[in-house]
DNA sequence: TCGGTATAGTAAATCGTTACACAAACCTAA
DNA sequence: TTAGGTTTGTGTAACGATTTACTATACCGA
């Protein structure tokens, strides 16, 4: 049905090898004519090597997986866009693209479907505490980009790390609305610690502590997601927010996980009567375009994704298979605030009242 | 580095026919004993089969083909975590995606892409008008999948086609828009004519002569899309809102043309000082999650997603490659309207004034 | 004329499987 | 005993490329 390289041998009146020259472009010692005959006759053939072959061959497949933990996450699709476009546009690579929804089974599964299929580079947008099932794929000889995640420290790894500064991003959005007179603060998680959760946790008590106001500063733990998905996110904020909205001392201030949380949030306050920015204020994390059209708009801090996917994909090219290096760690610290509408400028009545008494 | 089929026959001492009939399943006539030499050989090596070399050698890859028009777009996100889900859980099959953002050049590349790759099963989302390059896959032996789009009628195509009902849809959103007491209506969509565009385009009229109101129902071209992907319908039903704000003869019910369009306008007639739904009534096409984040709610039509998901997934999965088939065409009526918010019931004004006369 | 060196191209092994055709070994009935 | 039938495997030619080593021819100066 598809011709192959004997075919179009056949019909160039040489052999296999000749062709096989040409297809990689090994014409430099040929004869211009001889290059001719093969060239036409690859064309009036529709001649397209076959990968399958050249990968069984060569062991290098111009295949990129990708892991992300759900595409229903519109952050997600924005950063695998950009992961696409850096992969096809500057190495020919497609993606392999795969859902995990943070279970480990899943990954694993991934992993193995992808060692067998002869993908050799892979991203892997997961927070997961236990990344050993990596270590196995890299022994493997896998090449690994992780995103979201810093390497153990002290332990030596083959997996590379690039993340945003999740620290600073928290610490920005924190402080952001500490700027804006805000005393009483909650950042809004799901349940399950991993470290990019954790990081914004800390940035998040650290602004807190910063302006001395750590001892009511709270995390609040939205629940668990299930497998339907991020749009769960939203969900678990919105509902969330119904029952923050009923705290006898409810922070006037909120930081999300992100922005779809930070999205759902709004929904839930809206749900529980209250107005955003002027009851309660919101910040989101991501920047996503989404946080652009809500309304109220969402001030959220915006992260490089552009960068961080460029960076992630070269990464995953660069590293010279064979060599079994060390992992490099890599952290983009985030882009700027996005200062929208979800954010009012407290005139600060819990100090004001301070003062007055 | 990763063992073969050979490294295991040597170790069960049999040959790698054995081996191969173990792998797959033809166990039958076999000793007992046998097999489980093989078994423990094949645990001891942590062997896994090269889908590369089965690939060769079947001509089947596990892989299923998945084309959007953009990853930007959270619908198409929705979509395809439900394709890969079916395709992973009944049939085994990871994903191999990429955006088209619309080009027909990058379709072609796509498909020679998969075809040179081994992929023989394809989900198209695309509604380019034309379709030549499908076919030219198809006679190469794919079986392609296309959705939102129905075949183009007398012609014999190879290709499936499996849709919403998108004149159903539209025509209901319209219908809804007319039931609330809006005669001044308007369709908001994007520059090119895609099938699914002018099949709403045609729902919306439809819906529209029903009662009578023909005549002002009027179809807004909100401008053209660039690569940047669906992102973009938003910033232009955005940019498309301001400028109806402006209309001397406002419409006061407006038809988007998708979720994502749906939200941009509400951002749109925000900025511009218009209240949703009080001055003007807004209804999506799509039903995605988001719409019920948004502020007020979108009122939506809701597709069958899972379900069309599921038909599309079997489609390519059932369809005997040997046998160049006459390709099906299914159409999914819309599942529901989603009444929330974004909707107003007029006390019609202008029909109350027609009575009053 | 001889040896040496480019030049232009080819033969064949190989990658890791599959699957068809064949083969021992053993059993059974005439 | 022998012909035929079952069991339980095995040998090997593909699949469609790549790549190393090799050959044949031409050219060139001495």
């Amino acid at each position: 049905m598809m011709s192959t390289i004997q075919d179009v041998a056949k019909r160039a009146v040489v052999s296999v090898s000749t062709v096989s020259n040409v297809i990689n472009g090994r014409v430099t010692r040929m004869r211009p004519e001889t290059l001719q005959r093969v060239e036409t006759a690859i064309r009036e053939l529709h001649f397209r090597p076959s990968r399958l072959a050249q990968q069984l061959k060569t062991g290098n497949t111009p295949l990129l997986g990708l892991l992300v933990p759900s595409m229903t996450n519109p952050m997600y699709g924005y950063i695998a866009k950009e992961i696409e476009n850096c992969a096809q546009k500057n190495f020919g690579y497609r993606l392999l693209i795969g859902s995990t929804y943070r279970d480990k089974e899943k990954e694993i599964a991934f992993f193995d479907d992808l060692l067998s299929q002869g993908v050799r580079r892979v991203i892997v947008i997961s927070s997961l505490a236990d990344e050993r099932h990596f270590e196995t794929a890299a022994d493997n000889g896998m090449v690994i980009v992780s995103y979201d995640r810093g390497a153990i420290p002290g332990r030596i790894s083959r997996v590379n790390h690039v993340m945003p500064d999740n620290f600073a991003a928290a610490h920005m959005a924190t402080k952001h609305l500490i700027d804006k007179g805000h005393t009483n603060l909650a950042f809004v998680t799901v349940a399950g610690m991993t470290m990019s959760r954790s990081a914004k946790i800390d940035g998040f008590y650290a602004a807190a502590e910063d302006f001395g106001l750590r001892k009511t500063a709270t995390v609040i733990d939205a629940g668990s997601l299930n497998e339907y998905g991020d749009s769960v996110i939203a969900e678990v904020g919105r509902a969330t927010a119904v029952e923050i909205a009923k705290f006898k001392n409810r922070p006037t201030g909120i930081v999300a996980l992100n922005d779809l949380m930070a999205l759902g949030l709004m929904a839930g306050f809206r749900d529980a009567g209250l107005v955003v920015p002027s009851d309660i204020s919101v910040v989101g994390i991501d920047g996503m375009y989404l946080g652009a059209l809500a309304n109220p708009s969402l001030t959220s801090i915006k992260l490089p994704v552009h960068e961080i996917a460029n960076e992630m994909v070269n990464l995953a090219m660069s590293v010279d298979l064979d060599k079994s290096e060390h992992g490099v760690e890599k952290v983009f610290p985030p882009t700027c605030l996005l200062e929208r509408e979800s954010v009012s400028a407290l005139t600060m009545p819990s100090v004001k009242s301070k003062i007055l008494i």
